[in-house]
DNA sequence: CCCGCCCCTGAAAAGGATTTCTTCCCTGAG
DNA sequence: CTCAGGGAAGAAATCCTTTTCAGGGGCGGG
């Protein structure tokens, strides 16, 4: 590896110089630009290992979400590197899969390998675990699900309104039993929408709400995953009484349900379908789907200019940001007679 | 920060000792539960980056892919990751946004944090540049595209083959103006399903393929995006002579083509469609897909492998490996007359 | 003409962990 | 009883860069 030494040795300055050559100090031109062309010459790139153990401080984020193959994720990931970008950051992605034991590994490694600052999207409400990250003082934003004690910044999505709001369309479009498929208990966008589903029933069917037992058998938990979201639905189909409507609370699970669902012969918007989340490639499926649209794009956005702010020490309390959901309604919910 | 020396003071021994029984050396027992005890108490965890300094290695390796909201290059690193991980390696994933001037600033990064190698899916085939890492000696391997120059291990797709049966498909199916729609012109995967379907044109069609200047204008060079496969699919639609069906080379743009294709009030399998990688949620689209399908996880894992060979030093050999595709004949190439 | 100040530069320390080298002590064999 | 050998532990060097400190030279002002 060439290093600064040889820089400086073939330059015939010192390595001191050198790095203020690199690094904006005071040097003449001349030896200024014979230290650029010997290293050029020879191929020199600082080894930012050494300089962020010097500096105690790296140019990279690291952004830690539960599950790659999902758009949502995704999307946000490119919010947060377009933003950090901008700033000279560079982003590195660590998928935890869902698992607590891979998404500790992941902080370790963050801290470790002394990132400038980390945007979680955490794999569980209560067991994730930022502790280690605020003891060393290291900026952290949580983003779309906020851990359990936490005192971070975040950046949410205003779930239990999104729920609230697509589950009243359901019930408008004159759909009786409405059921809803939600994430893991464990996860605070499970129990959010959940409470928004719940929330809304009470509100539309009053207190003649039927039975109650009916009305919890109607809800299933699953693993935000679409084979999940397809058990739930075969699950649901299977009751005595099945629901004519479901509330899906991810895009992944709602590939699964509409799966379920085909293959027991039925369809939208017969038995209605709504999905909290964009599922990709909607403007292909047939019929199209209602969906409640996340602005993920802008979550990963927000989250980063937080970090940044953050990591520049210029926001001072802690700040909680709540992105607005929109509710797109097509085909899928078009009424129970529509079938 | 609590550094190793804090332990050591707590502990009563030197700096050493912690380290050794950290990394398996000779400690008595007594003291090394001392040492333990007290690194427990303080939360210590080993800077990774002065490790990584002083043993000139780290344990994670980095992935560059050109999009990340690809759903093949997400799954390609899910195979990437489940094999890393089982020998305890980590992957950080770096977005290159099939720019090569981001891509380069991640490969000073992979470069500067001395990561122990890389894994590339190259944003350009002539313009990537992969000699700063054979020069550090980085251990590299290539996956998906091959850049142009570089001597490095490789995992490729039969390109060219999957080309040629996806279009060989198509003709004998009874389409008669069968269209192309590639990716950007640098790029090796680009021309060599380009080629397939020059080959399968010519095998089939023998010499009488008609007029040389109509089969150059069938075909086009787009940008693997959505909105590029929707141009080119419009481009191809306002021929005098339109085509009956097109090939895609890619996932993304297979989903603008059939937008424009929707747009001009047509369908599969009217005008035929292929796609060249799958589309996700492809079982939800109507009319079903026709794809070739691509081991985008096997590849991953395939690359992974290979690199982690590579790392041991076991593998003396350049190794290229090819993995082969299959063609899914659904219904959207089900022929002209279905339509 | 001299003094003071500023700019440029090099020497050396710092940052945190690993590893070599050295020392010390204990055990076992002759 | 003595000596060789080996295991355990500490001191110090090392990895590479940044940054502080100190010194030297030039220039301007008194």
């Amino acid at each position: 590896m060439v290093t600064i030494q040889d820089v400086a040795r073939a330059a015939g300055v010192s390595p001191a110089t050198v790095s203020r050559v690199f690094n904006g100090g005071n040097v003449t031109a001349a030896r200024a630009e014979s230290v650029r062309q010997a290293a050029a010459e020879l191929g020199f790139a600082p080894n930012r290992l050494a300089r962020s153990l010097r500096k105690q401080q790296s140019s990279v984020i690291g952004l830690i979400i539960p599950d790659i193959e999902n758009p949502f994720f995704t999307s946000l990931a490119r919010g947060v590197e377009d933003a950090a970008q901008r700033t000279g950051m560079s982003v590195v992605l660590c998928n935890s899969d869902e698992d607590v034991e891979k998404e500790r590994r992941y902080i370790d490694i963050v801290m470790g390998e002394q990132m400038a600052g980390v945007i979680v999207a955490a794999a569980s409400r209560d067991r994730t675990d930022l502790s280690p990250l605020m003891a060393r003082g290291m900026p952290v934003v949580a983003v779309d699900r906020r851990p359990h004690d936490a005192d971070v910044d975040a950046v949410m999505v205003d779930n239990q309104h999104g729920g609230e709001v697509a589950t009243r369309h359901l019930l408008r479009a004159g759909y009786q039993r409405v059921a809803c498929i939600t994430g893991p208990a464990g996860a605070s966008t499970s129990e959010e929408r959940l409470a928004g589903y719940r929330s809304a029933l009470r509100g539309e069917l009053g207190n003649d709400s039927g039975d109650p037992a009916r009305a919890a058998s109607y809800i299933r938990h699953a693993d935000f995953r679409v084979e999940g979201g397809r058990a739930a639905m075969q699950e649901l189909l299977a009751l005595p009484e099945p629901p004519d409507a479901v509330f899906v609370a991810n895009n992944l699970m709602t590939v699964g349900a509409l799966q379920a669902l085909r293959e027991a012969g039925q369809a939208p918007p017969g038995v209605g379908v709504l999905s909290f989340g964009d599922v990709p490639w909607a403007s292909l499926v047939r019929p199209s789907l209602t969906t409640v649209e996340l602005p993920s794009y802008d979550l990963g956005r927000t989250a980063a200019e937080l970090l940044l702010q953050r990591m520049a020490g210029s926001a001072a309390l802690l700040q909680t940001v709540v992105l607005r959901t929109t509710l797109k309604p097509r085909e899928s919910t078009a009424g129970p007679s529509q079938a």
